[in-house]
DNA sequence: ATCACTTCCCAAAACGTTTTGGATCCAATT
DNA sequence: AATTGGATCCAAAACGTTTTGGGAAGTGAT
């Protein structure tokens, strides 16, 4: 492999000059410049980055840590959209991705500064973890440049961006209201993700907003895969047989809660109205088809990254919040009070029209 | 941040002697490397692993490109579980991976070859490219430590890891015919895309094995999305209306399918079967679930990156097979001749055991 | 002729490791 | 007493860049 001292010496010049021609350098001729550039062509050179990289000690690398989404069983639909985002921004500004995959096991064995001095990432996006994990204790004090997706973590290195998550669930149980439900049960991923809580708590604040008595028979928590919204489903039922509509903190979640439904002869929309939250793919494939709060999460992951290249070219981190939207399709109907009329009396204007109607709804 | 040189000083030892001590070399006394090792813990120590790689010209990382699989709109739920095998089988030999994302236009800017050297990765898996693309050549000719999924290519550096496609079509096919059909569509994927070419070949061939004539008619193409799907469908139910099956070469194409024959009120199995491959997780929460060639996906990843790191050692490459299966679901049934009985009776061995009673088909 | 500027170039240091090729010391063997 | 051999250590080179702090030559003005 050719190096910057093969092409000085082909050159004629000194290695320097090679270095400060090639990077555009104003003290080296034009002459001389296009000589070095011909050579280095012919020579089909390479810069090596990493020597760069030990130099500048800056590598042009970002870290992308992400928690039990990719580990065979749980693939979580959404991490490829943001992926998708975060390489889009990143490319722009030549840089790449390193994958980092920790389970709480690996978290024990190797601390985040660690795993990210030793590869020398410039910076550090990460998605997927719970409260619990050991490495949000170690992201509020590091140094290193970080931004977390739905995490809520401010300091002087770490941002993070996320939906408006109590929003988010707040315009789904509105609708769910406004539509005529009273008796509405949640399906709510685990306690120790920082969404369900604040998920939950959007779910409260509708209630509250329309005098509605919280009652917690009414929540019941999965895992976030469709077989715990299944399973949660049929708790619900069995333990509050009186609601008439769910709001699932996930698609997957309300899949499996659509699917125990279908198990148990509940029709929906027409016997129990379902909603869930993400809009993944999956949710237009289904039957019904999923009325849900859209999620961007290609722009998620896309200011993700921007966000983390601002940090590390020293400006202050901050929260990004990207606008969701209420998605209206197939799995919600008008509930009415009148026990004759019920399940028998559709909406029009709601049910007729499963396009992407939707309520934008920035924060 | 600490380096060796602090230790060496701290612990009145030279670097080589500190270097040594934390490589286990045996040129070292007990004493001092418990010494050593006390110190750069105290220190919090961290290998820069930049500068290791620079002199051992070795980065203990593999690249991992993957072509359109990442970018909006095209979210191929394939590649997720690829990548999670991938992961695993590198974690455990300390490699960890780096994203390259290429477009066809990307393609055109930076050869092969230079996106991989220029970051110096020991080696890569490449994963989603057509036989069109530019580095599909390049490859061929490489010295880089390169391993495909489903792109056959075997050179003194290069081997790869896939399905048997021809077989795993040809036993879709052959299912469709024992189940009675005759008049067998075929959707496939891109033309120029390897394992397209391979299911087609596995589609005559077992329409020659059982004397039914090949009719290119009964032959759409679509590009592996749920919509193309759908298109290919339609123009299939347009163009040969007497077809009673058809073979797609993805589950997403043969979702499609299942979508377009519900709007055109074919019904699912009972007026036309469906069977997909790949077997993603969608497969079975539409309905009717997709009877399906079910593809090893984890397995193939993790056996691409175990071929990678033999490769990189120095062992000659080959090409890995992965044995697929058939999967009988809900979206495949009898079809009899007697055209009174057809659409009405049901072959309850095949109908009534919608689990994964599979044909294991190692090759 | 001198001075002050430009313009163009370079030697050497630095980045943090690993590796090479001994050197030193001490004990055991001849 | 001299030799061998093992155990323990180290100085220096190497990896491929970038950067620092100049130096030399040329030009124009004084």
């Amino acid at each position: 492999m050719p190096t910057i001292k093969d092409i000085a010496r082909l050159a004629g010049v000194s290695v320097t000059t090679v270095s400060r021609a090639l990077n555009g350098y104003s003290d080296v001729s034009e002459a001389t410049r296009q000589k070095i550039k011909k050579i280095a062509e012919e020579l089909n050179y390479t810069p090596n980055s990493i020597a760069r990289g030990l130099v500048m000690k800056k590598t042009n690398t970002v870290g992308l840590v992400v928690s039990e989404i990719i580990k065979p069983g749980v693939y979580h639909p959404f991490f490829l959209e943001v992926l998708s985002g975060i390489k889009a921004a990143l490319h722009r500004s030549g840089y790449d991705i390193i994958l980092f995959t920790v389970d709480p096991e690996s978290q024990g064995k190797t601390s985040y500064e660690r795993l990210c001095k030793e590869r020398k990432v410039d910076g550090t996006i990460v998605q997927g973890l719970k409260l619990s994990d050991p490495y949000i204790e170690q992201i509020k004090s590091t140094d290193i440049p970080t931004v977390l997706i739905d995490i809520p973590i401010l300091t002087e290195r770490v941002g993070y961006v996320s939906s408006d998550n109590v929003k988010g669930a707040f315009d789904a149980v509105n609708y769910l209201v406004q539509l005529g439900h009273r008796k509405i049960g949640l399906i709510n991923g685990h306690k120790d993700a920082a969404v369900s809580i604040e998920r939950l708590e959007g779910y409260r604040k509708a209630l509250e907003h329309y005098g509605i008595p919280y009652d917690e028979r009414y929540v019941a928590y999965g895992d976030y895969t469709q077989q715990s919204g299944a399973e949660a489903f049929k708790k619900l039922l069995r333990e509050v047989p009186q609601i008439t509509a769910v709001f699932c903190a996930s698609d997957l979640m309300a899949v499996g809660a659509l699917k125990a439904a279908g198990e148990m002869g509940k029709k929906v929309p027409d016997e129990i109205s379902i909603v869930g939250f993400d809009d993944i793919e999956l949710s237009t494939l289904i039957t019904p088809n999923l009325t849900t709060i859209r999620q961007e999460k290609y722009r998620i992951g896309y200011k993700a990254a921007e966000l983390l290249l601002s940090i590390i070219r020293g400006e202050k981190p901050r929260h990004a919040v990207i606008p969701h939207r209420l998605v209206v399709r197939q799995s919600t109907r008008l509930y009415l009070q009148d026990t004759r009329r019920a399940g028998h009396c559709t909406d029009a204007a709601v049910q007729q029209n499963p396009g992407e109607r939707s309520n934008e709804s920035a924060s």
